[in-house]
RNA sequence: GGGGCUGUAGGGUAGCUUGGUUCAUCCUUUCUGGUUUGGGACCAGACGACCCCGGUUCGAAUCCGGGCAGCCCCA
């Protein structure tokens, strides 16, 4: 049997580093995330694991959106035309890329499904806000949004319909609060990033990218292991354009009226794809602790002599991780050791911890390490695994550190540009403002665009384009 | 936006060039029974497929057209 030509169907045989695009694909299905086999372009089923995964994600921002007094509703994906035309600027954007639906006894589409929240929450602003008494105004929702992607799809990267989508939206009275808004979202995105252990590569998206009618964006970006960046969240600052469009209106404690300043953010499951992305190994999925389906695996080793005993151990660690709040799986299935150990690791489980009969005379447990692929034999009595868990968050929290400073490099001009882009990394240059020029990046490559300027740094230096002087630093790479 | 490739059991594949003894090869999964259990267990047996629509032909997995779906590449 020639073992190097068979793809084992459980088995992930493809390399993260050497075909990034295999590998990704390969994890998704291992690993029990997703299946796409499911003949809508652009569209999978979420399987049970990683749908839990992706709905520990959503515990952390719905808690956090809780707490933060923002009100969840539900609006309906389908979304009258009249609404979506309301805003030309945004339509003219998006007509492209909707899906039109109608009735089968109606003549005309009268609907689209809703390509972001916009169309079918702003008519309700409208008709809620009279008075700077009903302001602010806080929503956020948990839905879907439906494009009409032409282009190649990737699960979670580019999806048709964009699932455990999640968006805020909100309505305020002054400038200075829907600024005070803004950042508050930067907060929570920054806290988020951290229990994934991501880096958030922060920008002010280009005037033209930014949201149709809105006056400006700070985009959180991923950088991939490919060396393309994956927009992963904006924080828009609508200005009173849209409340225009919309006609959302509110009368002052003076008698005026003024339009009302608002704000909106979102995300989905982008951030699993950064998560997966990013922390992913040759061994499959390596999930940080906070969003683990189960923080830790106990495999229990035993023959029929020795499983009284060693259930014994088992049960009472079992019981005393469960009581302090980890989430604990026991696998004493029938299957054989190796595959279960495979099975975990693929899934990328944060702590294993083996109990078999040389464990149970030393009283002793074997702990192994997702993230470091190491085992250890700890003590019973020393057993901390809370500790463990905060170790691994750190480790893999630096790990990430290190490859974001890693992967941006500063070009002075356009061959070092280049260089820096074929080395599959984010390019840091000096950047004029100009449209022309940033018009002139998109002609280095497909996908290369300057997606961003930064949000501090400003330093002198000369436009890698025109050569004009500018403080302003721009990053260029590669997009999804 | 442009170009290219692919579609055969649950998964991965052989066969396609040159249409016909291959009512489709092999591995794996799944199921049944038994033996096992410290890193993907073993033995025996069983189930399971030519993406869809149309065309060419005596005959199509194989050739042609369209659709759907997936994948890759590109200053």
């Amino acid at each position: 049997m020639n073992e190097e030509n068979i793809e084992l169907p459980k088995a992930l045989t493809a390399k993260k580093d050497e075909d990034f695009s295999k590998w990704y694909n390969q994890v998704l299905v291992v690993s029990d995330i997703l299946d796409k086999r499911f003949n809508v372009k652009g569209c999978f089923v979420w399987r049970n694991y990683g749908y839990e995964i992706m709905l520990n994600i959503k515990k952390i921002w719905d808690k956090m959106f809780k707490e933060q007094g923002y009100q969840e509703m539900y609006f309906p994906l389908l979304v009258p035309l009249e609404y979506a035309s309301m805003n030309d600027k945004w339509w003219n954007s998006f007509k492209d890329q909707a899906f039109y639906v109608k009735g089968l006894n109606e003549k005309k589409h009268n609907y689209i499904l809703r390509p972001t929240g916009e169309p079918a929450i702003y008519p309700m602003f409208s008709l809620w806000i009279r008075s700077y008494r009903d302001l602010p105004l806080r929503v956020y929702e948990t839905v879907s949004s439906f494009r009409y992607e032409t282009k190649h799809t990737r699960p979670l990267i580019r999806d048709r319909e964009i699932t455990v989508w999640h968006e805020i939206h909100t309505a305020h009275a002054t400038m200075e609060e829907s600024k005070a808004e803004i950042k508050n979202h930067m907060r929570m995105w920054d806290k988020l990033w951290k229990d994934l252990c991501l880096v958030p590569f922060k920008v002010n998206k280009p005037k033209e990218e930014c949201f149709p009618g809105s006056v400006g964006a700070v985009e959180y970006y991923s950088i991939m292991p490919s060396g393309k960046i994956m927009e992963n969240g904006s924080c828009n600052n609508l200005g009173q354009a849209y409340a225009k469009k919309f006609n959302i209106k509110f009368k002052k404690p003076d008698g005026t009226e003024d339009y009302a300043w608002m704000t909106c953010t979102g995300n989905g499951g982008r951030l699993l794809a950064a998560v997966i992305s990013v922390h992913g190994d040759d061994h499959g999925l390596v999930l940080p602790p906070k969003i683990a389906p189960y923080q830790v695996v106990i495999v229990p080793i035993f023959n029929n002599k020795t499983k009284s005993k060693v259930m014994k151990v088992v049960d009472s660690l079992f019981n005393d991780l469960k009581s302090k709040g980890i989430r604990v799986f026991v696998d004493d299935s029938d299957e054989s050791l190796g595959s279960k150990l495979y099975n975990w690791e693929i899934k990328g489980v944060p702590v294993r911890l083996e109990i078999g009969n040389r464990e149970v005379e030393k009283g002793e447990v074997t702990l192994f390490r997702r993230d470091l692929r190491e085992k250890t034999s700890v003590k019973i009595e020393d057993l901390n695994v809370e500790k463990v868990l905060k170790e691994i968050e750190e480790e893999l929290l630096s790990r990430a550190q290190k490859i974001f400073k890693e992967k941006i490099v500063e070009a002075k001009n356009i061959d070092e540009l280049k260089e820096v882009l074929k080395d599959k990394k984010v390019a840091k240059v000096h950047w004029c403002g100009s449209t022309e020029c940033s018009e002139k990046f998109k002609e280095i490559e497909d996908g290369v665009e300057l997606f961003g300027t930064d949000i501090e740094e400003e330093s002198e230096g000369k436009c890698v384009i025109c050569g004009k002087k500018t403080k302003t630093i721009g990053y260029v790479a590669n997009t999804y």
